[in-house]
DNA sequence: GCATATTTGTCCGTATGTATA
DNA sequence: CTATACATACGGACAAATATG
């Protein structure tokens, strides 16, 4: 893969979606679905002068995105040699998985102070994935996941945890191209969801963290088994 | 302020510190120590035409270090107006405050499984906070009090709650400009850190988890009064 | 409200240095 | 070691948005 014409059939897209913001967020916007949907897998060198010309963008617009992503985690800038898609290990899984029972058991066990509506986006988020499910869409209900976690961290009402568990969920999604089915992999957590909800809607916000840290206990063996292969 | 002669004589630095890595790196350098010091207010401008000439460097190069930079929090960009360094305001520092409570308690929480060294360089901190002292440098007390933040957060042993601290330090720097007299905000943290410090090498990890909480209540009280004015 | 000047956003050509086959 | 490919950085250009009178 080096000639232009055979990353423009990758980057083939809706020019409509590209119509907010600056350029740079617009080609970002397209490069992170690439990678998060596993087109452009872990490893894989992005180079300048193909992407450019398959994106019809300049290089300082192109640099501008790639800036955007290696922020985000999901590329790697090395110096003099070029970006990459991240690669990520199982200690960073681990690491992951550690700084998510943080921020996430912090903002759970902060629901009973949760600013209003920060309990409705939770049960959206349950609801969303089980349509999505009950419609096959497998890919759909991992996307309600993170969706779901992102609820969760809203509970603790901080810009900046939000934004923390943010940008862990987009690295978490690197991880999830390691998972060949994904239906299995998401299909429990939904029941899970659902609990985590109802605990919390009565107020026993205490077991809603506890199982909370179970599903993050499990998920995490999950990843790790799937490291090993 | 708008002549790049004017704007030169505030960058004066040793060009011996711009050696290493990218040259958008060693501006974002330049700039962030100008930013803590207070030479370019919370508000400023930073205009690209002036500064670019005032450090000899091209737009393109400018202007990554403007994306570092506001990356970290320390500048604002707003598109087709420019870039500006950040103006928190007080319920930033609510925000700041919550989210160190969080990151910073957890950390101290795990520091009976910290790895080998992550005490020393807690230990180091307050030698070098207090070395500074004795020489009357308050604003190198300043800056070894975020080392001993810092140190906290390693004894998690998360590479990215490091990061997280990191960056939620480095933005609290713009907030530390608020306080007129360096001297009298920074002293009495210096006993504390050593009380903290004491706490965790014979082992009492709760007792001072309650110390620096009561250390994060006083400093946020302290620099909410500091904004009312 | 309008016209002008300034500044940013974007693109391009080119020179230089670095990594790799 | 040489050659090639590529990333880094510069400077100029023009369009678009903003600020200014």
């Amino acid at each position: 893969m080096s000639t232009a014409d055979e990353w423009s059939a990758l980057l083939a897209t809706d020019r409509a979606s590209l119509d907010r913001g600056g350029y740079g967020e617009r080609v970002a916007d397209v490069l992170r679905d690439r990678i998060t949907q596993g087109v452009f897998p872990p490893g894989t060198r992005l180079s300048e002068e193909a992407l450019r010309e398959a994106l019809g963008v300049s290089r300082n617009t192109l640099r501008e995105a790639f800036r955007l992503l290696a922020h985000e985690g999901l590329l790697a800038h090395e110096f003099n040699r070029g970006v990459f898609v991240r690669e990520l290990t199982a200690d960073d899984v681990r690491d992951l998985y550690a700084f998510r029972r943080i921020l996430e058991g912090a903002a759970i066990r902060a629901a009973a102070s949760a600013p209003a509506g920060a309990l409705d986006r939770v049960r959206e988020a349950v609801e969303s994935a089980e349509a999505a499910a009950r419609r096959d869409e497998w890919v759909e209900v991992g996307t309600s996941n993170m969706r779901f976690h992102q609820a969760i961290a809203g509970l603790a009402n901080s810009r900046r945890l939000t934004e923390s568990v943010r940008r862990l969920l987009a690295e978490l999604r690197l991880v999830f191209l390691v998972m060949a089915a994904p239906r299995e992999f998401h299909e429990p957590y939904l029941h899970v969801n659902r609990e985590i909800y109802g605990l919390l809607a009565m107020g026993a916000v205490a077991r809603a963290a506890a199982v909370l840290d179970r599903y993050l206990d499990r998920a995490e063996r999950q990843l790790l088994d799937a490291f090993e292969r």
